[in-house]
DNA sequence: CATGAATGAGGATTCATTCAT
DNA sequence: CATGAATGAATCCTCATTCAT
């Protein structure tokens, strides 16, 4: 192969991952503003200056296309949550800086969060490869990986008991996920259901596992 | 008015009320099976053996059906939660009855859950009358509200922390259910990521909040 | 048949006939504010606060009772018309004048005349029972009538030539209604077609009328 | 851009404007045969042999595509109607002759008018683009354009009065339309009101008109 | 007669997806 | 590869009319 035709190949493929980034903007875009169902292939076609035809050359269908911003969005907040592991502190104080950075993420990009919620949906679920889920499944994985070292670290350090820390990985996950999810469902809950800000809400959540886990009698302080 | 016309009047009311109930059944099975969108009004028609017009003389919107599933769902719910109120039982033994019973409503009815968790979409919000929004909330808040007293009976008794107990009733709310939609999410979910059987879990949660909320030092034992 | 029974009777139709202009009055309300396509028949019946099916009774379809709200307007068009009768006045004094009628009752009722428009619609047509459309025709024809004995006056006076009275009657009603239907086509048509507020066309055209008509060389002016 | 691409846009585009007119045409047909409230887009679509999506590729809704055909015929006629303006004629003889066409046109097409008439209905207005009625005033103009110019030449060749011919051109142009109308208003009409047949009636509207419109005293004689 | 719940045919419109160019 | 016109199944909802009470 001559070396023109090497640089060919690399531009082509350098414009073939530009164009199924703009895709994913635009589709981005059009999800989180008119939700799934509300969301049409000609308004993502429009938004990033493509052919319909062309998305379906890259997506095989709306649904693969709204499964591939979820798996986006858990890129992200993985992405986000890597940052920890170079932290150097104690269990609790972990714990308390995942938290923030799930809330930051959260506010940064509520509607990731109602991607999520839609995913569980029978329509969805059908008509979206495996593969995609799968990825899905691979980075929330890495993210709860991370919650898990923490509380082993704090096992090891003996400020935590000796919990099955996947299982409280998970636990503590879904907490926050449910608590999100809460918040999601409108106005009236916020206002009569929940009562406290989100971030409140958090905290005292964190202030519950950290109780919850930490050696009975150990003098573990709640970290803010 | 005559007596006969009386009777008339109260069996039109009866034969209403069951049309109603028929109907609820039949969008019931339908959107448990195909989920919201791909259900169709004329499947559920069809199931209740009643013209479409007729349908749409008692819920204005498949999205007024939806929610009202959801309502419904919520109700029986909140009458399960209920009987918990007659038991004479410590605080962390009626925690771990209404984990029991919450668990037990899951697995009987895992369907109502997928309901709610669509219930934040764009367009349901939007297309069903607040009205029974509201009803939602309303009856989640009983639910809560019955989680709270046993909080707060823990904390008159002793055994809890002096926390919100509203607050503290919203997490572990909340726990249960990101638990239960993580376990919504498929078998991916399921195999890889929480790994361990929904009972278990929950029973680890339940683990973790009593932990949390015991006074430090207190000789709080688990219960199973 | 007995007193009392008779005045019952009396009441009885006493309290149809009620009914049915209650019926109109909605139905009429109904048609001028969305146009036939639009009105419901509920909404006819909701705006007497009678059954639906009561309606049916009074007027077999839709269709009927959109024609009867013609039937009424040719009406009162007809009435408004003959208190010409009353009038002396030369023959010009008199076209002027029924003119005069004609444009006020435009003026007063200009959604009658759409009504009429749409009569010759097939549905319509096909649907409205034949009587109906008599009437309508006896009533114009009486309209017809007047403006027909105006014009004979006319020629017998000797100021209008020997022309086709019913002729010269039809076409001075239909330039009328050309006129009016003109008018209702939009603002577009009001101002870039006609230009002139329709007092001034109608004058116009009376104007052109009367010199048409006036036997050539007489010095009959145009009135105003 | 190279040859044959050129050649394959230019046969899009007629290919494009041959489905057009074949949709209108099937529209034509539906609307001239059932009116427009009987008329469906899948009449119309089985009819040209598109789907019925196609059809709303070119027509955004079934008012659109009504509306175009009153278009068309109002271009229809003003295309008849400026072969009036090749004629030598005197001015009463091209008025003869304009409505000698017009009538033509009536009896060739006389569905169009149907059509015209339920323009002013709500419905219709509300959901075609304003654009169109535009298209119809600008047609409609133009033949009362050239009208127009027949009165004035009769004014400049002093055998018309002095009137404002913009105004006459209207009246006259209402006067055929109103006599028009009442010819469409069914069988009764004709035989009980209109009487004459409508050839017979256009003629007596013209002697009208231009007895009206001559000088007084002039000889001219009205043409036949 | 009056009622008004039930009907169900009907219809406009949408939109994911395909495929010829 | 990219295009975007064409497709046509799918769906929600309406509403004139009927009829049992």
């Amino acid at each position: 192969m001559g070396d023109s035709q090497k640089k060919t190949l690399i531009r082509k493929q350098r414009e073939q991952a530009d164009r199924r980034k703009s895709i994913l903007n635009s589709a981005r875009e059009v999800f989180f503003d008119k939700g799934f169902m509300a969301a049409t292939m000609d308004a993502i076609a429009d938004g990033c200056d493509l052919a319909k035809g062309t998305v379906y050359l890259y997506f095989k269908s709306k649904e693969e296309l709204y499964v591939s911003i979820m798996v986006e969005g858990l890129g992200l907040l993985r992405e986000d949550l890597a940052r920890i592991r170079g932290l150097v502190l104690p269990a609790d104080g972990l714990m308390a800086e995942i938290l923030r950075v799930y809330y930051t993420f959260y506010e940064r990009n509520p509607k990731y969060f109602r991607i999520m919620f839609l995913s569980s949906q029978p329509d969805v679920r059908e008509r979206a490869p495996d593969e995609l889920f799968r990825q899905c499944v691979d980075r929330a994985k890495e993210s709860m990986q991370m919650l898990c070292e923490v509380i082993e670290k704090g096992i090891e350090d003996g400020v935590f008991r000796r919990v099955n820390p996947w299982a409280f990985a998970n636990i503590l996950w879904s907490t926050v996920n449910g608590i999100i999810m809460n918040y999601e469902q409108g106005p009236f809950y916020r206002d009569e259901i929940l009562r406290l800000p989100l971030q409140e809400m958090l905290r005292e959540a964190l202030d519950l596992a950290l109780n919850g886990l930490r050696v009975a009698g150990s003098g573990l302080q709640v970290a803010g």
